[in-house]
DNA sequence: ATACCGACTTAGAATATGGTAA
DNA sequence: TTACCATATTCTAAGTCGGTAT
């Protein structure tokens, strides 16, 4: 599905530009089909299934069912009533409710099927977070103060990476799915609504290095002159300096951007003499600058030691009981804005950050951070309803930046396991709300029409929401719900098939259809309405469910039991992939893709030959072995074949690699494999078929994904 | 209602790291 | 030992979504 590679352009104001993009639109296409055809079982156009979620993942182009007019998918007939569903919902919740204020004795009385479930579930949610005695502990942990480590910190707090039992789920059944609602009884247990930790201390954020001016042998010239620049103006001149190779400066946007921002940060006469960025010569800085950087490089060491100290000193904070790694303490240093696609604002000058902006959040007990010499906060706070632990607002969009925690801390990875658990609800009534979407295309109300067409894109297609945005203050991208006319062509029939939709943000070769597009307009009314569906869900859901299905799907499917670990990994790599074609995470082919891709092949080429010479050099002692028949030889032999064997293996390791590498030229399994896969899905895969753990999650992914290492077995059903 | 904003997740590019080939 | 490369990590932009102000 190409759709999303097409949101940057469909502004169609300046022609010439706009067919330039297209072009190169269509040659990626273009290398899309070539590829799609290795793989048979991908097509361009999509067929759906009457019942079905996503089959199909490569498609631009999608049929839609045969009752649906070229009109509208709206111009539905027949009437539908909710009543139904929705009151057996509603009773359901009402169940759910009574269940939990009486819960205590509800334990005793229960002769539900599911009770002894319950109860072990509720076991094992006491125990994620945290471990008994530290539950216990955590009374004292405002008594306890100014620790050695600087922290005034409650006693036993853990070490948490290296701690294999911090997660401690049981090592029992683990398949009764779990309701939310039960994280959340559990979640009010300790946190009444909404509170977050009780305790929070940090020594707050790392601020960027100050600014460094150039030494006096480095030169700027303004048309052909050299001119020593004030501090300020300097600075802003070596953000563009920097980048001078990226094609960024290239832009005309960028460029009056940064220009008008730099304009600014000049003195008066700096301003009277600098009126056109064109006569700028920055190429020294530049040249600098790249030379800085090789001489970093030398001496990496220093640095790194540097970079550990900095971590360990500001890395870390205390969350109730625990010490956890801190994601991105450092501040933003100062630049120019770098925004994705085409974007308005690109170029403009990100301001530095001080402490004067930064407010800071932690308990009142903790010890609260100071600021550096010389400066104050403009904020300290105690927001226990919120997990950040920093923040300050961004002068480019004027939205609020964070400091947050790791994803391997408690507090992300409860709430990355709550969004799995509301996903795998998602899969109980997935069909349930299917068939009611496809009854409410017939619906005589045009607003439940649009809203079951946009739900049906969401499901079928994986698409986003597709908030509204505010025009001219971001790139014009689309979701679900704010897909415009110019995006969609509706053919009553295309290459054979009938009743296709068409979905081509570009817009190239399509002829537009003017008409009123059967989309949802606010996406607040859909997620309204999935709410009443089943509660917890929202749009994205759907993308988290139908990546972990997908997965799980797929490795049933590829997984062939005899095959050896790599053609294993490959196997899961090739599902992984399915999943993030059908959320379209595409990457740029890697600058060194086909030079990587060579040197591959030469490696096998060079295996290939090896492996020639062992089977020589075998077959010869075979001879010899017939002639002598002594042990001598006979061990000659067999060592002989043991060396084929042993090449033939690694050729075959390599061969998997190049098809692995090839098939994922333009495809990033990252962003899946961290935020849409349930994690338990691949332990349980890796335990099946004994594939190391290790093979599939690296150190960083391993630790976010503890919880469910510990959590699941073999057995494990998403 | 709607607009707006705050908090949080999701995302790909840029950069650093560390192992291996030369 | 260095150069090179693949992979891991960092960085921060750009989404989603729900609550609150208008």
């Amino acid at each position: 599905m190409l759709l999303f590679s097409h949101l940057d352009s469909h502004k169609h104001k300046d022609k010439h530009k706009d067919r330039e993009h297209r072009h190169k639109e269509h040659k990626k296409d273009k290398e899309k089909d070539r590829e799609k055809s290795k793989h048979s079982n991908r097509s361009i156009v999509v067929q759906v299934p009457p019942h079905s979620g996503p089959s199909s993942f490569r498609s631009l182009v999608i049929q839609i069912p045969r009752h649906s007019s070229r009109l509208g998918l709206l111009e539905i007939g027949l009437n539908l009533n909710h009543s139904e569903h929705k009151d057996s919902e509603k009773k359901h919740k009402e169940k759910e409710k009574t269940k939990h204020k009486d819960g205590s004795s509800e334990k005793h009385k229960d002769k539900h099927k599911d009770r002894d479930k319950e109860k072990r579930k509720e076991e094992k949610v006491q125990n994620f977070p945290v471990e008994k005695e530290e539950i216990k502990a955590s009374g004292d942990a405002k008594i306890k103060k100014e620790k050695e480590n600087g922290f005034s910190s409650p006693p036993r707090i853990k070490d948490e990476p290296e701690d294999d039992g911090y997660f401690a789920p049981p090592k029992e059944d683990i398949k009764p799915l779990k309701r939310p609602r039960d994280e959340d009884e559990w979640e009010e247990e300790r946190y009444p609504e909404g509170i977050k930790w009780k305790f929070l201390e940090h020594k707050g954020p790392v601020f960027a290095p100050p600014y460094e001016p150039l030494p006096e042998n480095v030169k700027f010239y303004y048309d052909g002159k050299v001119m020593k620049l004030s501090p300020k103006a300097e600075e802003v001149a070596t953000f563009f300096a920097k980048m001078l190779d990226h094609e960024y400066t290239t832009k005309e946007i960028f460029r009056k951007n940064f220009f008008k921002d730099w304009r600014k940060e000049m003195t008066n006469e700096e301003k009277n003499i600098i009126t056109s960025l064109s006569k700028c010569d920055f190429t020294q800085m530049s040249q600098y600058f790249k030379a800085q950087t090789e001489a970093r490089k030398q001496m990496s060491k220093e640095e790194k030691l540097e970079n550990e100290k900095l971590l360990k000193e500001y890395g870390f904070c205390v969350m109730d009981n625990h010490r956890e790694r801190i994601a991105n303490f450092k501040i933003e240093p100062p630049g120019l804005f770098r925004g994705r696609g085409n974007h308005p604002k690109m170029g403009m000058l990100k301001r530095r950050i001080m402490p004067e902006d930064i407010i800071i959040n932690c308990s009142k007990d903790a010890k609260v951070p100071s600021p550096p010499p010389g400066h104050k906060w403009k904020e300290v706070r105690h927001d226990n309803k919120v997990t950040w632990l920093v923040s300050w607002t961004e002068n480019i969009q004027g939205s609020i930046k964070y400091i947050m925690l790791n994803p391997s801390s408690r507090i992300k990875g409860e709430k990355d396991w709550q969004k799995y658990e509301t996903a795998r609800r998602l899969k109980k009534c997935v069909d349930k709300i299917r068939n009611q979407y496809r009854e409410d295309w017939k619906s005589k109300e045009m607003k439940v029409r649009q809203r079951a067409v946009a739900l049906y894109f969401i499901d079928k297609l994986a698409l986003r929401a597709g908030n509204e945005k505010e025009e001219g203050e971001t790139a014009d991208t689309v979701g679900c719900c704010s897909l415009r006319v110019e995006h969609i062509n509706l053919h009553p029939e295309l290459d054979g098939q009938e009743y296709v939709v068409e979905f081509d943000f570009l817009g190239k070769d399509s002829i537009r259809y003017y008409n009123k597009v059967p989309v949802e307009k606010r996406t607040g009314i859909l997620n309204k309405h999935l709410q009443d569906l089943m509660e917890g869900l929202t749009a994205k859901v759907f993308r988290t469910y139908n990546a972990s299905i997908t997965l799980q799907q797929q490795l049933k499917e590829l997984t062939a039991p005899d095959e050896n670990i790599p053609a294993k990994i490959l196997s899961y790599n090739r599902a992984n992939r399915a999943v993030a074609i059908l959320c379209n995470h595409q990457r740029a082919p890697p600058k060194t893709f086909e030079k990587s891709m060579m040197n591959l092949q030469s490696k096998i080429d060079a295996k290939k030959e090896q492996l020639a010479d062992a089977r020589r050099d075998l077959k010869s002692a075979k001879a010899d072995a017939k002639v002598l028949k002594d042990a001598k030889t006979k061990k000659v032999v067999e060592s002989k074949k043991k060396a084929v064997q042993r090449l033939e293996e690694q050729l075959m390791k390599l061969e998997v690699q190049a098809t692995d590498r090839e098939e994922n030229k333009q495809i990033a399994l990252g962003t899946s494999k961290l935020n849409y896969l349930d994690p338990r899905i691949t332990v349980a895969w890796c335990k099946k078929w004994g594939v190391p753990i290790e093979k599939i999650y690296n150190k960083t992914q391993r630790e976010k994904f503890a919880w469910a290492i510990d959590m699941a077995d073999e057995d494990y059903e998403f």
